[in-house]
Parts: structure tokens; C-alpha cells; sequence
DNA sequence: ATCAATGCAAATGATTTGCATAACC
DNA sequence: GGTTATGCAAATCATTTGCATTGAT
């Protein structure tokens, strides 16, 4: 019963898109598992806190998760139609979001930018 | 009764900051109105679509809207102590989503970027 | 035996919907 | 009179919490 962290990481580290707890917890379910649902949800906060995985929000507000490969700051790339993700970076990004934050006098500037697109498979 | 939606985007107008759909009912409750919630979100359903105010999602899910000034594309860089929020122009930014999009392949590229910060007020 | 992880059910909180009423033309 | 706007209460939906149970040490 237990590893149950395992399980969630490894449905995410399966999974070339972002999911929702709610799709983690259905993949499970049908692979066998009897995981709960709260502990899904407590398994991707830890996870999340930890840096292990990303969470970004859809247009709807629901919060979707995903694996990443790098530890460092980066983007995603998604696309809107079968949800593929591509990890990207963006120096001239980041460049930009401080030099707006320093003009108009905001210190401790962070960002949030996510890319839409429908990619070449659709 | 009527002209529940001119008090919604009045209420907005009249306002640095962005703010819920919970705020502007509990607002212009407080200032007499007898408004109801359900009522407060269909008029802010209805500006968004119509493109008169900007809606944009917390960290934790819930929607906040702002009137802008104006109907050209941009970005907003908020406080986050006050929701103090200017709006910005980001060219760099627009050109570098695009040829993220193009060299990936993805088509039909769209963008969500949002700066947060600690005003010169805090 | 003890402490942390788990799951189920109930609680929360934002947002939406059903429906009857009131305002508008 | 017929359509549209409004509000209240009930319904939804994702997410969280209370609490008793189970697993690991």
C-alpha cells in the first residue's frame, strides 16, 4: 500500500503532457491501483513543493502537472490540441520581466509565461 | 434594478487593482447594491468576452479581472502585496514566443505571460 | 508500540445552473 | 404579451480536511 509518491511520480515521468490530479488518479485506477484520490493530490503537492514536478493552471483554473527533465527555469510549449509539451527557455524572456519590474520600481520580480500552439502532428 | 452590468464594469473601472468576482460583489454590496452574485458573474463573463476587461487566474485557481485601458495586446505586471498593476508592452517578448512556436513546429502560436513584484509602495 | 501514510466521507470555496420573478420594449 | 435581466437556492467541480485504519520501523 505503500510508495504510493512512486506511483503518481512515475504515472507523470510516463506521460509526455500535463495532467490533472483528477487524469493521474483515473490512470491509476484503471492500471489496478487502489490509490485514493486525496492521495494523489497530496502525492503532486509534495512533489511540487519539492521542485520534482511543474504546475501550471488551465484557462478553466484547473491545475495540471507535469515531469520535468531540468531542475532549472524554464517554459513549456503546449499544444492545445493533444497536449505535448516541449520544454523551452527563454534568457531574453527573463530579461525582459526584470527590466519592466527594475522600470517601474517593483523589487523581488518572477514571472509566468506559457506558449500555446498546435503542433505539427495536428 | 437593470444596469447591473454598468455597475460591475463601473466598479471595475474605478480600480487599480485587479479584483475577484467575490470583491466586486462584496463592493457593491457594501455600497448599497443589492446585487447578486450570480448576477456579478454573468456581467463579468459577459465584459470578458466582449474583450472590455482582462481576466487572469491566482496561483490558487480563482479568476481576477481588470478593466484595461486598452484593447491592444499586453501583459500586466501586479504586486503582489497591493494588486497595484500597470500594464505593459512586451515586443521582445511577442517575438520570442513566435519563433519558440516556429521552431517547434507549432502553429497558431499564443502566449499568457504575467510579471509579479513588490511595488515601490511596499 | 509508535509514527507516518492512506483512503473514505464530509467540508470548502469558487463558479454555474434551474427556475420563478421583475423589468423592459 | 413576449423577451431579457436578475436573484435566490441548489447543483457542480476541483481541492482540502477530519478522522479512523493500515503499514512500516
Amino acid at each position: 500500500m505503500s510508495g504510493r509518491r512512486e506511483d503518481v511520480r512515475r504515472a507523470l515521468s510516463g506521460c509526455e503532457s500535463f495532467r490533472s490530479a483528477q487524469d493521474i488518479y483515473a490512470d491509476l485506477r484503471a492500471a489496478g491501483s487502489r490509490i485514493g484520490l486525496t492521495t494523489v493530490y497530496r502525492a503532486l503537492q509534495s512533489l511540487s513543493e519539492t521542485g520534482e514536478v511543474d504546475v501550471l493552471r488551465t484557462d478553466e483554473g484547473e491545475a495540471i502537472y507535469r515531469a520535468c527533465r531540468t531542475d532549472e527555469h524554464h517554459h513549456h510549449l503546449v499544444c492545445r490540441v493533444c497536449g505535448r509539451t516541449v520544454e523551452v527557455e527563454g534568457p531574453a524572456v527573463e530579461k525582459w520581466a526584470a527590466a519592466v519590474g527594475a522600470e517601474h520600481g517593483f523589487r523581488d520580480v518572477t514571472h509566468t509565461v506559457e506558449v500555446f500552439g498546435t503542433c505539427s502532428e495536428h
